[in-house]
DNA sequence: TAGCATATGGAGCGTTGTTCCGTTTGTCAA
DNA sequence: TTGACAAACGGAACAACGCTCCATATGCTA
């Protein structure tokens, strides 16, 4: 029941002394271990676990995080950094409507490999709190870039606010069944669709 | 890892013999004590404390709760239980509308008194599986009665579904801060107003 | 009242998150 | 290259948890 632990995250500005190359190497390795673990296991793996696979002691796990929630919020943080980064790159690499189309589908499989995770979103633990911000900050630029290209080469109209898409496509993927990814894709088809000649998008949940 | 457990909750027509009555006498303590455990430290709570609340000791919790989570689980029931209940008490001594409009009051400090279960629901633990239809089930006659009658009485016009109601409302109750109950309650007027000329409501939530 | 199935309570087991500290290792000045 | 020290490591050990087990106690029926 302590909590009074500092917390900050080590701004960029902060530079007391760079992080030894061993350090950097292991941390690393728990981000991925803790990936791969989380989606076999799910987010409630022991954290042995994922010591281990990273070949690592748990010291090491607890210098770095030092919480448990601390990795799970660093390792959800790093894949939104990886699907956001994706965006350009598909941008890059294809014409606006295409790299809409692509990127959208790699969110669905984001957030179907979150399915764990949402419950330990809401389960009032202080080290999320801030997760569903750093979300919003991330994905909504992100996607409101690869709408603009797309309606600056006239390939779609429409004035629905990319944060209400990205939350319709984030309610359209709480199904409980695993494989209707499938159906969740069919369903994005016709957003899409929808896209093309404007409008809006209302969901419902409980 | 291992779970054959048989999970088969003694239906009703199952009638082996009587519970003893200390036996009976100490399963309500013990879901009496957990619903105010719950209240006061989340539903994470160790079982020692609800054994301690209840007076009795840990065995005997298991013996009647198998799992944590059966727990967890016929404590929600019986809030269900009891809030469905209020709808008939509350028929019976009010006229239809303001009958309605209080259930739905009562149905919001429900779902406020929810707040650490909705996490635990979506935990994929087995014991929670049947609990969105126990929901349901008990909730949406509820409702369904109380606005017919407020239909009949032609307080009220609308076609609207009760159970798309019940998620509106419990979509609007997912506010982090804890007294905005009072802002669920403004909004929860109009959405009672709304009812009373008819009209569909539409929700979204991340 | 006797007898027995039923119910009880809590020591104890295995597993978890987390701390602690003796040991190892990377880095940098000399 | 080498010495020295802060930084990092590893894992035994601790506390708290969910859950099991069984000797004991107790409510019911005959």
């Amino acid at each position: 029941m302590s909590k009074q632990k500092d917390g900050i995250k080590a701004s960029k500005t902060e530079s007391k002394r760079p992080l030894r190359a061993d350090a950097v190497r292991n941390e690393d390795a728990l981000l991925q271990a803790a990936k791969e673990v989380f989606l076999t296991s799910g987010v409630n793996a022991p954290v042995r676990d994922i010591a281990a696979k990273a070949g690592v002691g748990i010291g090491t796990l607890y210098r770095r995080f030092p919480q448990r929630s601390d990795l799970v919020a660093s390792v959800f943080c790093r894949e939104v950094d990886a699907c956001v980064a994706e965006a350009a790159t598909l941008a890059a690499e294809n014409d606006p409507l295409q790299a809409l189309t692509l990127w959208l589908k790699r969110y669905v499989s984001f957030l179907a490999a979150k399915k764990g995770l949402a419950a330990a979103l809401h389960s009032g633990d202080p080290a999320f709190e801030t997760l569903p911000a750093y979300f919003r900050a991330n994905f909504q630029p992100a996607l409101a870039t690869l709408m603009a290209s797309a309606k600056e080469s006239g390939e779609i109209q429409t004035d629905i606010d990319p944060y209400d898409l990205l939350r319709a496509i984030a309610n359209l993927s709480v199904t409980n069944n695993e494989d209707d990814i499938q159906h969740t894709y069919r369903i994005l088809d016709l957003l899409i669709k929808g896209l093309l000649f404007g409008g809006s998008v209302s969901t419902a949940e409980v």
